[in-house]
RNA sequence: GGCCAGGUAGCUCAGUUGGUAGAGCAGGGGACUGAAAAUCCUCGUGUCGGCGGUUCAAUUCCGUCCCUGGCCA
């Protein structure tokens, strides 16, 4: 029987690789509306920073999963999954969605599914995260409340544990006995580039943010009230700003670490998108190549799956 | 030109009382199920400036040359 789950392109790769200008060709040939699958540009405010699309790219596409909360506020991959998939089936038909981000996380939630989570209470998971925070073993804790703990550090360990104490069964008992599937067919679309080129193109549109104003933009931002430690400002740049304002970096080293973070991001991100994506449809695309050459190619490729 | 201090990993440097060398940073590889731009794991062979000499053995000692700083002419 066929799977009746709507074929779906993602477009994916690593910051600054050029999946915006790809996107804006591509809408020349042929009408999109963008599912953006990025955990920083859903914040209202953070716009140089999260390299948004423009006001004005925005009024030629679509995009949708942008500007969705405050800085403050805490987003996850699960509401993610949730909310994309209910613009999924809200679309009107003539409609062509394409999911397009570099938040693997979010796009495997989206295409796969993650595991059906029971009610949580928030005021517990709260309490719980606070006093995981302060606390030295953790991961020695989450391996005795489950035993399919592998590891990884503080956040996920903490993650581990209040999965345990609070559904009263282990994170890979859910992952294994609950799993939820994804509501779409992923057709994935990687755009990668040398290395050299990708950390040359990170460096220059770093520049560029800062010359566009991003420290102002910061600045803005906490004069509206946002906490230093806001879920929307724990990213890259955002994070070495704050150490600037903050007086624990100079403005002449401000570019070189933000560069930096950024480089490793990007490789972390590679590094998701060579392995995570689980799909045997895999089209990898070099960003070398002209935007419009790489849409032409994803038409191509697309039309030849049967769109 | 003379004197002094250096020339060791991409960078900054440590070290070898003679047995071919190791830190930090940078970089590479990897993990990833509701904080994911997060959170973690892992990886160190390089004519030890060149050429000679002494030695079983030289990156280490000696000579010489080259280069870079500094001081004196």
């Amino acid at each position: 029987m066929a799977d009746p789950r709507p074929l779906v392109p993602v477009l994916v790769g690593p910051t600054a690789v050029g999946k915006t200008a790809v996107v804006m060709a591509l809408c020349e040939e042929l009408g999109v509306t963008v599912i953006s699958a990025d955990s920083r540009q859903i914040y209202r405010g953070l716009d140089i920073g999260t390299a948004k699309p423009t006001r004005e790219q925005q009024s030629i596409v679509t995009h949708l999963g942008i500007d969705i909360v405050e800085p403050g506020q805490r987003y996850s991959a699960g509401r993610f999954a949730a909310d994309a998939a209910a613009w999924l089936t809200e679309l009107p038909n003539e409609d062509q969605p394409i999911v397009v981000g570099g938040t693997g996380f979010y796009v495997r939630a989206l295409a796969d599914g993650l595991f059906k989570e029971p009610p949580i209470d928030p005021g517990r998971r709260d309490q719980l995260r606070d006093w995981a925070k302060m606390r030295d073993g953790l991961g020695r804790w989450a391996v005795r409340l489950d035993p399919g703990y592998a590891g990884g550090g503080r956040q996920r360990a903490a993650r581990v544990i209040e999965v345990a104490l609070l559904t009263g069964r282990p994170l890979s008992w859910w992952q294994r006995e609950a799993r939820a599937e994804g509501v779409m067919r992923p057709w994935y679309v990687f755009l990668t580039a040398p290395r050299p080129v990708l950390y040359r193109r990170i460096e220059e549109r770093t520049r560029a943010m800062l010359a566009a104003g991003w420290v102002d933009e910061v600045e803005g931002v906490l004069d509206k009230g946002v906490a230093a430690g806001a879920p929307g400002l724990d990213a890259v740049g955002y994070r070495e700003i704050m150490k600037y304002l903050q007086g624990e970096l100079q403005r002449s080293e401000l570019l070189d670490t933000i560069v930096k973070s950024t480089r490793r991001y990007a490789k972390r991100q590679e590094t998701w998108f060579r392995h995570q994506l689980g799909s045997d449809t895999v089209l990898s695309l070099d960003a070398t190549k002209h935007p419009r050459e790489v849409a032409r190619s994803i038409l191509d490729n697309w039309n030849e799956r049967g769109r």
